[in-house]
RNA sequence: UGGCCCAUGGUGUAAUGGUAGCACUACAGAUUUUGGUUCUGUCUGUUAAGGUUCGAAUCCUUAUGGGCCAACCA
């Protein structure tokens, strides 16, 4: 990445703008998850944005769980949520929840009422919502709205006594029923839930709404820059509201734009019912969005910090190509991938005048830094190769194998293919091929170029290991925005599981390792390896010209 | 048919009244013991119409298009 650079997104401006004339010296931002779901590719972009800002500039990042709804909310997500920033690469100063600020909620309520800014209500949920009006009329009064304020101290504490069920009354602001912004119109702050919390235990039955508790908790931590989604714009003004009349530390709330990437869903609703309806294996199911299915997949943190920088911060609606996702962890894979050959449909290859033995030969783990050493690969007389790595009647620009033709095996030696012998039903059985000795890799003396390498396996050395290929989890861009259920969308073929037969250094495999495939893609180990099981994970694939090139004339040919 | 937010190549994002740039993608070529990597080059853009100005992607007006707002969710 360039280390000049001179931009900088509308966040970082006003920050400069702030630090420049001395409304602050440094900042406090805060990530503040709601504890009901996994993290996603979503998230780590706000997170990226939160930490890095903070990085940047003198302050601290917060981590700060939203936890007013404890009906939806478990600590199984609060641990979660914390292992998958950590891996990201963050650490957060302090770890708050808004849960810690019940207390303080509770008084800063009473204080509204004693201000004549807060009412308690006793009407039902579908009351409140008749009299809210639409966006183009106002709405009505409560008939509950001018209690005293004696009256409406004494029901919030029955309230919160636990003295009446749930949905039976709130505590409302006082605001404005014609107001303009929906959100003005005495927007509910409390209401009552007998459920049990995560943290608090049972010591609550009245919860805070989201209003009246996250900009409560910002301005509790200091926090300088409160940063959310376009969706919470309305919200500000109601944020202020708060605020100002409770007069206490002033944080200010600034929207940017969810991002959104094609091929796949990032809301926890939806994710959830992935998960709960079983069209994915877990919330770490590599084919999901979430951070913890990334990592399974095997992307790792640098990739994932790079997308997010690379598609930056801005006020507009977007869809980011998840090719750029699978060029960022390319690229890295690239630097510190282990380089391995494993066959995956193969083909049994004899060579001919090669002796009834085997040689160790060797090859480098990674052409892109020469500190990754080497490794010793078993070469014998019978090989596996790909089979589609030869063809009968090769078409033009075609420089892998075939009859008559020569192919270096990497690593190895320059073969030429002899004979072909097929089975009864016409499909190649198997290759026989003579080897030139004087081409040995390193050692090559035969002064012939070939313009085909292939990958290969030696035959009764191979290890057989199970390999999990994704594949996008939707069929289109955007399935949220498609007509009908976005499960309708669904991609049924997102996983293969294939064979493959890899050579023996892989047995040595760890799950923190990252591995290119040679002509293949990138790999990881999945945690379901056991007892000698070696499953890989697809992170993706190689680029593939040929592929690319075959498309292209495929259609044309006759 | 209320209010608010937004509009730059296929995608994402810069240019803060003064040469429309960067990255991804696509395409072409070079290199290559991975048809990978790397390198070089090419194509494609300011939603529209007015206005202000010596000069507008940028400021103003209008139109158009997209998004958000009527959970006791966040």
């Amino acid at each position: 990445m360039a280390t000049t650079e001179t931009s900088h997104n509308f966040l970082e401006e006003i920050i400069e703008e702030n630090l420049k004339n001395g409304t602050y010296k440094s900042i406090v931002t805060r990530f503040p998850p709601e504890p009901n779901g996994y993290l996603h590719i979503g998230h780590a972009s706000s997170i990226c944005l939160n930490f890095n800002l903070t990085k940047k500039y003198p302050g601290y990042t917060n981590l700060r769980f939203d936890d007013t709804n404890p009906v939806t909310e478990d600590t199984e997500y609060v641990e979660s949520i914390k292992e998958d920033i950590r891996w990201l690469g963050f650490e957060w100063k302090h770890e708050r929840y808004a849960s810690d600020y019940f207390d303080q909620l509770y008084e800063f309520a009473v204080t509204l009422i004693k201000k004549g800014l807060a009412y308690v209500d006793d009407s039902s949920s579908d009351e409140i919502a008749k009299m809210k009006g639409t966006p183009t009329e106002p709405g009505k009064n409560s008939p509950f709205r001018n209690r005293s304020t004696e009256e409406n101290i004494s029901l919030f504490e029955k309230m919160k006594n636990g003295e009446f069920p749930d949905g039976s009354r709130t505590l409302r602001a006082k605001i404005d029923m014609a107001h303009i912004n929906m959100l003005m119109r005495d927007p509910v702050l409390y209401r009552i839930k007998h459920a049990h919390h995560h943290r608090t235990g049972d010591k609550w039955c009245i919860y805070p709404m989201y209003d009246m508790a996250h900009g409560q908790s910002d301005s509790i931590e200091n926090v300088t820059h409160s940063i959310c989604t376009l969706e919470f714009v309305p919200h500000r003004e109601l944020y202020d509201w708060l605020i100002e009349k409770l007069e206490i530390y002033p944080s200010h709330q600034y929207e940017f734009a969810r991002r959104n990437i094609n091929y796949t869903v990032t809301s926890k609703r939806k994710l959830l019912q992935l998960v709960n309806e079983k069209y994915v294996a877990g919330w770490d199911d590599p084919r999901m969005p979430t951070i913890s299915g990334l990592r399974r997949r095997g992307y790792t943190p640098e990739s994932i910090r790079d997308f997010c920088e690379r598609i930056g911060v801005a006020k507009r609606e977007n869809l980011v190509d998840v090719g750029l996702l699978e060029f960022c962890v390319r690229e890295h894979l690239n630097k510190i991938a282990l380089r391995r050959m494993v066959v995956f449909d193969p083909v049994k290859v004899v060579i001919t005048n090669y002796p009834e033995e085997y040689e160790l030969l060797k090859s480098e783990n990674n052409p892109e830094d020469e500190s990754a050493g080497t490794r010793e690969i078993p070469f014998g007389r019978e090989l596996y190769i790909e089979r589609d790595d030869f063809i009968e009647n090769p078409p033009k620009k075609y420089f892998r194998l075939a009859p008559g033709q020569k192919v270096r095996l990497k690593s190895a030696y320059i073969i030429k293919c002899d004979e072909m012998i097929k089975d009864a039903d016409g499909n190649i059985k198997e290759l026989h091929c003579t080897y030139l000795p004087e081409s040995r890799s390193g050692h090559d003396t035969s002064g012939i170029h070939v313009k085909g390498t292939l990958h290969w396996v030696s035959k009764n050395n191979a290890v057989e290991v199970e390999v999990r290929e994704y594949d996008r989890l939707f069929k289109v861009e955007n399935p949220a925005g498609e007509d009908g259920d976005f499960k309708d969308y669904i991609n049924e073929h997102s996983l293969k599981i294939v064979k493959g037969f890899a050579e023996p250094s892989l047995l040595y495999a760890k799950s923190e390792d990252r591995f290119q495939f040679l002509r293949k893609g990138y790999y990881c180990l999945d945690k379901d390896s056991a007892n000698g099981k070696f499953i890989f994970n697809r992170t993706v694939t190689l680029k593939d010209a040929w592929a690319k090139e075959q498309q292209k004339y495929g259609s044309n040919k006759p």
